[in-house]
DNA sequence: ATAGTTTGTGCATACGCTTGCAACAATTAC
DNA sequence: GTAATTGTTGCAAGCGTATGCACAAACTAT
């Protein structure tokens, strides 16, 4: 009278597929944590019994018995920056492979990740990816001395103990300065991003920095926030203002297109009479309403060092934290004119 | 000698807390679950040890003891479109208030989630979200046999037994198709995206068979695959044929940048000489660029309607599943000629 | 043949929490 | 005053897996 297979929703565990096989629930452990001594034939016929029975080790109970979920927590938000969601998806998909989970918090509104962090704390991540936003120093402290690893990317926070894995973004303003004044530009401008964060600072000092050394005093500052709408009211300002910059250097790529778009607006030929570089590389600045010259970012590299130096200080807790910059490079495109 | 606090990475369990507070283990386990019949006493001097412990329930082993997680499975991925970051922060974000959690999954190139699965399952996530790629329908049934309720975001597959929530994708094409011929348009084209999407078809369908019910029978149709490259690509394909069309339905915003900047490229005026409307309506469409006329998903309540269909039937697995399609809105701005 | 190894498996406990049930104290009813 | 009721708390048994230790069997070495 068996018509169909009962819809039991009764998970499987190690307890029946060990009473199926013969054997104890250890063996049965045993063959799913890849534990060496253990003969080929039992071996097979657990394997067998599991499969028939659709059995897959339960990660939370692995995980309290371990004392490691495999779990990484990763801190992102800003999505409508296209750099993070490439970024995020990439430190997913890594992870993955390499047999570790992610659970995501978003900062909200508040950006608050302090509030956050709690919960993340609660599901016993092994370790720490902050991509978006910062954490109190007091914060870091508190989840460091629980002995979770904490890897900051694309930001730092010296002192706070938190590793930090980011782009050399002095030394790229360095670079944007040098590039644009080899050109023969003499009217310079900055559109900055939000002003408390280190990758803006850092963008901002080499630049204006290196102009300084280069003898150029002829550079304006305009405040921004990331966005395009900032980089757009941005431009509009300096390109209407009585003494228009003939070379704009933009806190990221997104402000930078806002800039274009202005100048577009305003018929401001690009790149004849105004020079525009972004910093990130994101795939829109490839595209052919824009063509970015921008610095880029060596997104693949400081993935893999952020994991990297994740990973050795989940092994290891006693480990040090370090401070990563690996450099950008320009990406020579039609939005600026450079000297070859 | 102390010179310091310390640094024991050792958890606080209830246990101490219990023992430091006088009370055993079951109390501080109420306290924590909000569990009413507590004295206030004694609940505020656990809350109180509990707080200078710094104790928080591990939601690990409570999960465990309650056959609940949590955690919900999000799988995502082609974040190079920028529809899909906005969507699984607002995801992210909602499911975060609501009291749940979210493990990140992310499809490869191969975009295969039959492969992810097994790995989600392990984690007992107790209800999975899936925002881009489909799975099989023997891995659908799979899941939903283990009693984990399942919905798909922007996407269906009827008779699978997962829940879905899209939008009204043909009604949306109708709507195009409406409009343009209204405005006089006579020479008409569609830019595809992926063809084994329900997404892609729907709008495609809606909108070729509209145009017929007009009595329009001038419509090419250029495959495409929901990016900008093909958009673009695929524009000047249509631009430069020997009956170029007034008119271009694209599957997706992000296409119809592509084809917008094609449009550009080739001097073809828009609005004028070209009517450009996309489907989506990310954040890019507003831009000075682009004030790309589109049709507007409803993401906030379609992303509202998913998860309350989701923690429905993780409620109740009895629920039987269900598709829900909510209606697009019309935006109109400067890349489409329409009448008012 | 005997002692010493190695190999393969089971037993039992731990991981940190929830929760049904029992027990006790405090209250109320009579 | 005793009995019934209510309000608080503790006891103990899970939840599903990992793993140290013990033990039996199968080999080596002598």
């Amino acid at each position: 009278m068996s018509q169909t297979k009962t819809i039991t929703t009764k998970r499987v565990t190690s307890h029946e597929v060990a009473q199926e096989a013969g054997v104890s629930q250890s063996t049965v452990s045993r063959v799913f944590s890849r534990d060496t001594r253990l003969s080929k034939t039992t071996s097979e016929r657990v394997l067998r019994v599991a499969g028939e029975l659709g059995y897959k080790p339960n990660a939370i109970a692995r995980s309290l018995s371990t004392q490691r979920t495999q779990i990484i927590g990763v801190v992102a938000s800003y999505m409508t920056n296209p750099f993070f969601p490439v970024v995020l998806e990439a430190f997913t998909q890594r992870l993955h492979e390499l047999g570790w989970r992610v659970l995501l918090f978003t900062a909200g509104k508040s950006n608050d990740v302090d509030v956050l962090l709690p919960d993340v704390l609660a599901y016993q991540v092994d370790g720490l990816i902050i991509v978006t936003a910062t954490l109190s120093s007091q914060m870091t402290r508190e989840v460091l001395q629980r002995g979770i690893p904490v890897v900051l990317f694309n930001r730092y926070a010296p002192g706070s103990g938190a590793s930090a894995v980011s782009c050399a973004n002095d030394e790229g303003g360095r670079m944007v300065a040098d590039e644009l004044v080899r050109a023969g530009h003499t009217r310079f401008a900055y559109i900055a991003g939000r002003s408390d964060t280190s990758t803006n600072v850092d963008r901002q000092k080499g630049f204006l920095d290196r102009l300084k050394e280069l003898k150029v005093s002829d550079c304006q500052v305009e405040p921004g926030d990331f966005t395009y709408e900032a980089g757009f009211a941005a431009a509009q300002r300096l390109l209407t203002s009585s003494r228009p910059p003939d070379a704009i250097f933009c806190a990221n790529d997104i402000t930078a297109l806002g800039a274009l778009d202005a100048a577009r607006k305003l018929k401001v030929s690009v790149p004849n009479e105004l020079s525009v570089i972004g910093f990130d590389d994101i795939p829109m600045g490839q595209w052919a309403a824009y063509d970015l010259t921008t610095v880029r970012q060596p997104v693949e590299d400081m993935i893999e060092a952020s994991i990297e130096l994740l990973l050795e200080r989940v092994e290891n807790t006693d480990l040090a934290s370090v401070l990563q910059f690996l450099p950008g490079t320009l990406v020579r495109r039609g939005s600026a004119r450079l000297s070859p």
